[in-house]
RNA sequence: GCCCCCAUCGUCUAGCGGCCUAGGACACCGGCCUUUCACGCCGGCAGCACGGGUUCGAAUCCCGUUGGGGGUGCCA
C-alpha cells in the first residue's frame, strides 16, 4: 500500500441482519474505493456483547458476498481492540482531558429537565476529582469554546459550536469503551482516509473529531454522510419495524444484480438517465461527490421492476442457475425446461417461476375460481369450444405447438368464434382451453404449454373440464 | 426544548445562472402490438414548498418562513 492509497471502511454492528440501508452504505464505500483505486476494509463493531452474535456476523458477511461487495485484508473485529481503546481513554484521564463521573442516567435527565435548557450532560462531575469506582463512567471533557467543523463531500461545510457538545462517556462503569471511542480509535489505527456512512452519524462527528485530536490521532481526509433510507412515513428505516433485510430480499426472489443496481439509484443517479444497467457501468459512472443530500424512500415496486429487467437480461443458462434454489424439486426444474425462456421474460421474482409452471407437475390441477368463472361461465361457447378442441386434438398426427395452434384455430372457426373477416378469434377461443388445462387465465403461451403438457394429460383435463360444465 | 441536516412530478432522480414552456425512471391511466400474460411502442396525468433578495436573467446563489428528518444513551 502506498501512502496515498485511499482507504475506505464499512463498519457494521452485528446487532441485526444486514439491512438495505447498511448495504447501500457498504456499496457506496465500495464503489468509490473502486473508482479511486483504493482499498475497502471491513470492521465488525461487535462491542455490544449482548446484542451481537456470530450468527449475525455470518448473516452480514453472507449478504455482502451475495451482493458482490468484497473487501481487502482481514476483517477487523473491534472487540479485539478493547484494551487499546481503554488505554487510550486512560491516557486522556491522565492528561486531564477526561474525568470520572458517578451521575446516573436518571440524574442527568432530571437535572436537564429542571434546568430547561439544552439536554444532555451538564458537566456536573467535571471538577469533583472523583476516583474510579464501580459506579463511575469516564467522561471526555469537551472544549467550552470554539467550533468544530468538517467538510462533507455530500453536505459541504458542517460546523458545531463546541459549547453545545456535552461531555460524553468514554468508558462505561463496567469498563467497556463506547462506540465513539472504539470507532474513532480504530479508524485511526486502520488508517482510514475516507469515512463514508449514514447521515445519522453527522451529530457524532464533532465528538469523533475532538476525540481524535485529543488523542493525537489526526483526522480522516474525507467525510461523506449519505442520505438516510426512509420508509413510507419518511422515517429512518428500522430493522425492527421495516422488513428490509438483504437476506430476506434474496429469499423473496430478487437478484443480487438488481438489488445492487437499485440501491445505487438511491441518493445517486447516472447523468444519462439510464437507471437499469450492469454493475460494471455503475462502477465507471459513480462518484461520491454526485450523491444527493436528501433522504430516499426505498420503493419495493421500483425494485421489482428492476428485478424483472435483470431477470430478462440473464442468459438462459444463468437464468436456470439463479432459479434452481427457488424450485422445490428436481422434477420442477425438469418441467420448467421446455418453457424456461418463455417463463423468464414473464416473471418479476424468481419465486414466481414455480407457480407459473405448476400445471406441468404430476399433481392434481388446481383451478382458479375467478378464471373458471370468466372463461367457462361468462365466456361464449365454452362447452362447444372444448368439444371441438378435444375432437381435433384426438385426431392430431403430431403433438407440436404449431399443430396445436392449427387445431385450436380450426375449432374456433367451427364453433363460430371468428371475427368479421371470418378469421378465428384466438383471444376468446384459447381462454376455456387455457383454464381447463392450466387452471389459470394467465400464463406462458398456450400452445407451447400444451406441447409440454403432453397430449394425454391435455385431453384428460379438457374432458374433466367439459364434464364439469 | 437544544444542536445538526434536508426541501424538483405520488416515488427515485437529471439539472450545478441563460440549452428548462424542467428531462428520465417506477407507479398510475389510455391506446397500439398480440393466443392470455409479459415485453415493446405511442400518448396522458403529475413537480422546482413559500416569501424576500442578488442578477440583464434563478429550479439553480443568499436570507428568512414553513414543512420534514436526524441526533440528543454508561446502543451502535
Amino acid at each position: 500500500m502506498s501512502p496515498s492509497t485511499p482507504r475506505f471502511r464499512f463498519a457494521p454492528s452485528p446487532t441485526g441482519f444486514l439491512h438495505v440501508g447498511n448495504a447501500r452504505a457498504a456499496l457506496f464505500n465500495w464503489l468509490e474505493a473502486r473508482r479511486l483505486g483504493g482499498e475497502m476494509l471491513l470492521r465488525v463493531e461487535d462491542t455490544d456483547r449482548e446484542r451481537s452474535s456470530s450468527e449475525l456476523i455470518d448473516n452480514v458477511l453472507d449478504s455482502l458476498r451475495w451482493l458482490g461487495i468484497d473487501w481487502d485484508g482481514d476483517i477487523v473485529l473491534q472487540a479485539d481492540n478493547l484494551d487499546a481503546h481503554r488505554a487510550a481513554a486512560h491516557r486522556l484521564l491522565e492528561e486531564g482531558r477526561a474525568y470520572w463521573c458517578d451521575c446516573t442516567t436518571e440524574q442527568v435527565q432530571e437535572r436537564a429537565r429542571q434546568r430547561g435548557g439544552p439536554p444532555g450532560y451538564d458537566g456536573h462531575c467535571r471538577d469533583r476529582g472523583l476516583a474510579q469506582r464501580e459506579d463511575t463512567a469516564l467522561r471526555f471533557r469537551t472544549p467550552d469554546e470554539g467550533t468544530t467543523s468538517f467538510t462533507d463531500v455530500v453536505r459541504g461545510e458542517v460546523s458545531f459550536d463546541n459549547a453545545t457538545i456535552e461531555d460524553f462517556v468514554l468508558l462505561r462503569s463496567n469498563g467497556l469503551p463506547v462506540f465513539l471511542l472504539s470507532n474513532a480509535y480504530d479508524d485511526a489505527t486502520m488508517e482510514i482516509t475516507h469515512v463514508v456512512r449514514g447521515e445519522d452519524h453527522v451529530p457524532g462527528t464533532p465528538k469523533y473529531l475532538l476525540l481524535r485530536e485529543a488523542l493525537g490521532l489526526g483526522r480522516p481526509e474525507v467525510f461523506a454522510h449519505l442520505p438516510l433510507l426512509v420508509n413510507e412515513q419518511r422515517k429512518k428505516l428500522s430493522k425492527r419495524k421495516d422488513a428490509v433485510s438483504v437476506a430476506e430480499f434474496r429469499e423473496r426472489g430478487y437478484l443480487a444484480s438488481a438489488m445492487v443496481n437499485y440501491l445505487a439509484t438511491l441518493g445517486w443517479g447516472p447523468k444519462d438517465g439510464i437507471e437499469v444497467r450492469p454493475l460494471e457501468e455503475i462502477i465507471e459512472l459513480f462518484r461520491l461527490e454526485d450523491v444527493t443530500p436528501s433522504p430516499a424512500f426505498f420503493d419495493v415496486k421500483k425494485l421489482q421492476s428492476f428485478n424483472a429487467d435483470h431477470i430478462r437480461a440473464l442468459s438462459p443458462e444463468r437464468f436456470r442457475e439463479e432459479v434452481r434454489p427457488f424450485l422445490s424439486s428436481p422434477e420442477v426444474a425438469e418441467a420448467l425446461e421446455p418453457l424456461a425462456e418463455l417463463v423468464q421474460e414473464r416473471v418479476r421474482l424468481l419465486t414466481e417461476v414455480e407457480p407459473m409452471i405448476a400445471f406441468l407437475l404430476d399433481r392434481p390441477l388446481e383451478i382458479d375460481d375467478a378464471s373458471w368463472e370468466k372463461a367457462m361461465v361468462k365466456g361464449k361457447a365454452a362447452p362447444e369450444m372444448l368439444d371441438a378442441t378435444i375432437e381435433r386434438f384426438e385426431a392430431l398426427d403430431a403433438w407440436t405447438a404449431d399443430a396445436i395452434r392449427v387445431a385450436v384455430e380450426d375449432a374456433a372457426t367451427a364453433v363460430g368464434l371468428t371475427n368479421a373477416e371470418g378469421r378465428p378469434q384466438l383471444s376468446k377461443a384459447q381462454a376455456p382451453v387455457r383454464v381447463a388445462t392450466t387452471g389459470r387465465s394467465v400464463g406462458p403461451p398456450l400452445f407451447e404449454s400444451l406441447e409440454a403438457l403432453g397430449r394425454e394429460r391435455t385431453l384428460e383435463r379438457l374432458r374433466a373440464a367439459r364434464a364439469r360444465l
